[in-house]
DNA sequence: CGTGAGTATTTACGCATGTAAACATCGTTT
DNA sequence: AAACGATGTTTACATGCGTAAATACTCACG
């Protein structure tokens, strides 16, 4: 399974919020923040290209680039190897991670309190 | 701070299992599993000597490592880095995303409720 | 048609990684 | 003391990554 790295992500969150886009339109919403160059986003473009995550189509003398691979793919892969490389796999010993570094939020309590209740809900 | 790579990671999961190990035995347990050569466990102990996450202490011909870097730092780093890439950093979007994707276990559920509980608990 | 601006593609380069061969060191055995 | 075996250290080498300079392509314009 050809993996993405954590640069290129950060090309393909751009087109996941919206595509498709231009190269200089991501270079516009990542070279800033990033400090990246011009050919810094093209070259990355180039790797998710050869790697078959991102499609490009003509459009006069630029392209359009669009997402392949889809954001709930990518993160599904990079949630699951964390979790099986620490976790052995289970989510209650992660969250329970967190709990002891005090890393929950109130809001996170509450929304887990949600979660657990609709799964009740639905279970039934 | 300093970043250890998978492979280093495997090498510290023997020494977090039991320490001090000389490196054969380390070599026992990762290699066939790994399918890796002495050379490469030395390698590996070698780098992980030089960015501090273990200790080497002679002992006649060989050394007995220990881990200096701990478990819970490492499981911290790891997974606060993916948090914060993928899911803002809050947890519940997280065990949401393995909801969603079924991924949660009859008994995550229970540990959750669990968790909740006792969070409950010595809120009060 | 030649040129220049806008784009894309190729090449580069240093550093980390995975993997290991080559080499060095140091007690032990003739 | 010389050679050997065990162990550690150095060096190597291909690949991927982050970053970008160099080069090539393609229209629109003079």
């Amino acid at each position: 399974m050809m993996m993405i790295s954590e640069a290129e992500a950060v090309v393909m969150d751009v087109l996941w919020r919206e595509a498709p886009r231009t190269a200089e339109e991501i270079l516009a919403e990542v070279g800033p923040a990033q400090n990246w160059q011009e050919g810094t986003v093209k070259s990355l473009l180039n790797r998710l290209l050869r790697k078959k995550a991102v499609h490009a189509e003509r459009d006069g003398r630029r392209y359009l680039y669009r997402p392949l691979l889809k954001r709930e793919q990518y993160v599904q892969q990079e949630s699951k190897g964390l979790l099986d490389r620490l976790f052995d796999g289970r989510v209650a010993p992660l969250v329970a991670h967190f709990s002891e570094q005090r890393k929950l939020s109130k809001k996170d309590i509450a929304e887990l309190r949600k979660l657990l209740k609709e799964l009740d809900d639905e279970q039934s």
